[in-house]
DNA sequence: TAGATTGTTAATCGATTAACAATC
DNA sequence: TAGATTGTTAATCGATTAACAATC
């Protein structure tokens, strides 16, 4: 068999078919079309069918999608059939605001390890987990198996954490942070920049 | 003049290419080249130069760009050399951090406006800006000059606030609900979800 | 069977890269 | 002048769309 390289941008696509469809289950509908599914994320069903058609038969023609097997297979492709643990650094407004984010468990997210360099917050408890000093980040990460991390730390520390990160075994980074982050080869970053967000839509105003 | 039409991806990028001039700024550089400001962002010299040629000839052979005239340039293509005002929709945790977040002031965006529709919360103060009943959102948004709205409120009611939002002069939407919400033409709106964010690096584990 | 919708191929469209003349 | 780097064109690459046979 050979296995062909799926585009990362089709990757980026699932979670957005995944989250609808869990919408769909919610509100009790059995099976779905790539049209209707298309119209719930806003991309054309000649797309979607193209994207899942990428890792199996997952529809059956005349019929469409079986939205809960669909769902499964989506969250096997996406490795979140199980619940990943995750490390967040800095604990300032927005690290306490993910920390203490209802919605990442049921998505296959479980926030287990916080750190921060300010003195008085190393030993707070956000939720039922206690900040630790940053000076142990790279110990604690690495006795825990927390593979997914978030940088909540101001832009100038925000390299610096990822060098840390590197020496651990973290190799999923969401960045806060509003920089750019170099990291070693197989180390993937994604970034949640609410002002670079804001900027690209007043170009249209 | 044929005023021809920017790709949207291209827009996109300019405020990565703005917030890495501005941290060189910052560091005391005077000058730049597209090769220097592709190893900040990840881009490609050549990318980066076809994207800014778009707006007009920025640069100097054989000398670079100079990074405050250039930063100034991506200002105002990007209708940021002025503060816009922004209401918030949403006072829990992640609105309350948005609300609170000091990024926003310097990057060209003020949060006037609060609103919820928690009892406990209206009438509370988030630093200087009180929450108001979402009852009375539709009016104080047409009485202010605010055109840019971020939307914090679980995803069963996001869009029921698109709807309301879509009764003012709101054109830009941030949108932190986990779910993709319809809004008129002329509207644009972009998400910020960190699971699916996450969802994306997993696959890759 | 007739209608619907998938999976897939070929055609189109758009974005990125490479290359280089222009010029500072 | 020699070296560097832009702005731009042409070539490449990749993603999206349209169309349709297969089939439920």
């Amino acid at each position: 068999m050979t296995t062909k390289k799926i585009p990362d941008i089709i990757i980026g696509r699932l979670p957005l078919y995944l989250r609808a469809l869990e919408r769909m289950a919610n509100s009790g509908e059995i099976v779905t079309s790539s049209k209707e599914l298309g119209e719930w994320v806003g991309i054309s069903a000649a797309q979607i069918r193209k994207d899942i058609s990428q890792f199996g038969e997952f529809g059956k023609q005349g019929t469409g999608y079986n939205i809960k097997f669909l769902s499964e297979k989506l969250r096997e492709i996406l490795n979140i059939d199980r619940v990943w643990d995750v490390a967040i650094i800095g604990a300032g407004d927005i690290g306490h605001g993910l920390a203490r984010y209802q919605g990442f468990l049921e998505r296959g997210f479980r926030v287990t390890l916080a750190f921060d360099n300010d003195p008085a917050k190393i030993g707070s408890k956000i939720g039922d987990i206690q900040v630790q000093d940053i000076d142990k980040m790279v110990d604690a990460i690495n006795k825990s198996d927390v593979k997914v991390a978030m940088i909540a730390v101001p832009a100038e520390y925000a390299q610096d954490v990822a060098d840390e990160l590197a020496k651990t075994q973290v190799k999923a980074i969401l960045n806060y942070a509003p920089i750019c982050i170099t990291v070693p080869e197989g180390v993937r970053v994604q970034y949640i920049d609410p002002a670079t967000h804001l900027q690209w839509m007043t170009y249209y105003l």
